[in-house]
DNA sequence: TGTACATCAGTGAACGCGCGTTCACTGATGTAC
DNA sequence: TGTACATCAGTGAACGCGCGTTCACTGATGTAC
């Protein structure tokens, strides 16, 4: 009846079993179990940033760069899977420092996301607060298409094929919403 | 050093000693943990209902519809706060009974919203899934408007009024993303 | 109105368990001279 | 090349604690006749 997946129900006693090693040794390596978390958190945000990395790549071309970026996160999101996990779980954790830790890094994507966009012509004339404003809706839709990867996923269990088709489905869908977004962007009078 | 928050890390005898009675009477109520998670997710879907009934009101009335939904938004989460914790938490939490349960209901939600979407003459010859999209995209909006607000609230402890400034530009950010996603609806050829 | 019984919330002792953390220790590997 | 010492990962015993769950119980409230 115990059970549960994060690192919440994480012990300091099951880390060390796992690594076949006496729980005390686990001080050798990290102070607390906090810790663990944000070396694990640093670890992670490295999926993060090349993500960000290489999207960036091949510079804008308007025309493919939606498409481009969801390939890229679905992408990142199948090879990292385990530390988009952590992220996702550890985001709305009771652990308030590792919340702490990727709420901060969460905001530092949205604003470097944001100075990216700055450099699109038609961009050019927003305010900084618009800016913001359309890089977080990029980012929440992000975040949530990913969330939604993560539990499908976890509902396929045992069956793969379907798991897939499910995967490619919240990517599709992914891209209408950015695309819909995008649409958008000519018709929006930006003021403070 | 330990800590935490959220219902993961809150323990039978805890809620015991809370309700100032002796662990074993716990039982008297609910068979297990889980099941006293459930009854609060059916407790806190009942605030997120009320939302929605209280924003169908009125007709569509397509001028004010997205200041009076996100005004209708944040006096819920205001009112509601600890519901809404609760299920922003559950809703990434370890324990697999209660994720699924808020899972569940967040689709229910999703679908429902669609079913109004297409009430919009604007919206009649969008596909369903088109639909659902939009409508994938207005909830991942909201959810991502009460995580921050949620945030804010629980970092403004000692500031009221700073927090509830905070609180007020999340409002107004979520305001202009939707405004921003309705400015694209007349732009969009939906095709599946 | 009174008596017998059922229901039901709460009690308190007891259990075995996994936990984080302390302590003094061992033994291998690297470094200085 | 050999010796002395420092560093450092891992050991194993021990501690006190909060946990979920069992059990037989008490006593109040409601219900049937």
């Amino acid at each position: 009846m115990d059970g549960g997946y994060g690192f919440d129900s994480l012990s300091l006693r099951r880390v060390a079993r796992t690594a076949g090693v006496v729980p005390t040794a686990f001080y050798r390596h990290f102070a607390s179990m906090d810790e663990l978390g944000l070396a694990l958190v640093e670890e992670s945000v490295l999926a993060l940033r090349s993500m960000l990395r290489e999207a960036r790549q091949g510079g804008p071309d308007p025309e493919h760069l939606i498409g481009r970026s969801v390939e890229i996160l679905v992408a990142h999101v199948r090879e990292h899977r385990r530390h988009f996990a952590f992220m996702a779980h550890a985001r709305a954790s009771g652990n308030v420092v590792l919340r702490h830790a990727i709420r901060a890094e969460t905001r530092l994507f949205a604003s470097e996301l944001a100075t990216d966009l700055a450099r699109f012509p038609i961009l050019r004339d927003w305010t900084t607060t618009d800016l913001q404003m359309l890089a977080a809706l990029f980012v929440d839709t992000m975040i949530a298409t990913i969330d939604a990867m993560l539990e499908a996923s976890n509902r396929g269990t045992g069956a793969e094929a379907t798991a897939g088709d499910a995967e490619d489905q919240i990517a599709r869908q992914a891209e209408k919403q950015l695309r819909l977004i995008v649409l958008a962007i000519p018709h929006w009078r930006s003021t403070d």
